[in-house]
DNA sequence: CTAATTGCTGAGGTAACCTCACTATGAGGC
DNA sequence: GCCTCATAGTGAGGTTACCTCAGCAATTAG
């Protein structure tokens, strides 16, 4: 056990635990993000983008401001994401029909193959690969706990 | 619920639960950080700096590169770490007198202060405060669960 | 028909990392 | 003692995934 120098014990073991919780927590982001960037690695895309691809397409076409309300990121960050994807083909920018100031973010063809190539080859990605060694049970334990925590 | 557009609806059910576990734990992490950085900024110091310090209060004056091992971090970032700590009178950086080519990083007076003071005022910081919300058996659940995913 | 609002984007910034190349020092072989 | 190799730290520069703020173009409200 390590050991704390200052303060009383009851202070040092509270904030270790919680301590080891946070840094649990950090270690596992740390491995998904390192294990979804290596398998994504071969279309070019970051785990950023590709949760965008998914939106897009469980949620179809939609603006920009949208994508940023589902992403739960800032309408200039969205922007960027958009960029992104479409310099690489994976999405099309069109305006909307209905309002001449927005602009429709769309999963072209390339896109949606690029996604179903991704489920394919690596069968889920990061979750499948970082949270597939869980039992079923503790993936769902898992699921319970973090949806708590969203709260 | 959802709908998938292309693929079978077991391919897609899998996708989903995936991306919802990972999405879930993206979304605890960001809480997490925005936490902390709230929590943190009286002080003017990031979630990093504090892991840092907490090292350094736990194991004592070491060397860079320890540091950035007990930090899993790239040595190098482990110089950038001291040098914003050494900025704000945290931390000081002393010759090994073992080996002149390394560099001993040692927690100072404020350093001291500021972590305990961070302790009180902020109750264990961002791990009490956004896990402080699950029950205590949720709490160990979730501790053995981000074990068995460090592996 | 002005005034406020909304939708997007340019400019510029941040945290927390990273790699690569370089210097100074130390350690082992002969 | 010298030469080579490894190790410790750091400058330079890059990356991801965000952010805010300012500004322009449309739309909607009064």
């Amino acid at each position: 056990m390590t050991q704390e120098r200052e303060a009383g014990p009851e202070a040092a073991a509270r904030d270790a635990a919680d301590e080891s919780l946070a840094d649990a927590f950090w270690s596992v982001a740390r491995r998904l993000r390192e294990t979804s960037q290596e398998t994504l690695a071969p279309w070019d895309i970051t785990p950023a983008h590709l949760r965008a691809l998914r939106v897009l397409r469980r949620h179809g076409t939609m603006r920009l401001s949208e994508l940023s309300d589902y992403l739960h990121i800032a309408p200039r960050s969205a922007t960027e994401v958009v960029d992104a994807l479409e310099s690489r083909g994976l999405v099309r920018r069109r305006p909307d029909p209905g309002d001449r100031r927005a602009t429709l973010a769309e999963l072209t063809e390339p896109g949606a193959e690029v996604l179903a190539a991704i489920r394919t080859a690596a069968r889920g990605t990061e979750a499948e690969r970082v949270f597939g060694s869980l039992s079923p049970a503790d993936r769902a334990e898992l699921a319970r706990i973090l949806g708590q925590l969203r709260g």
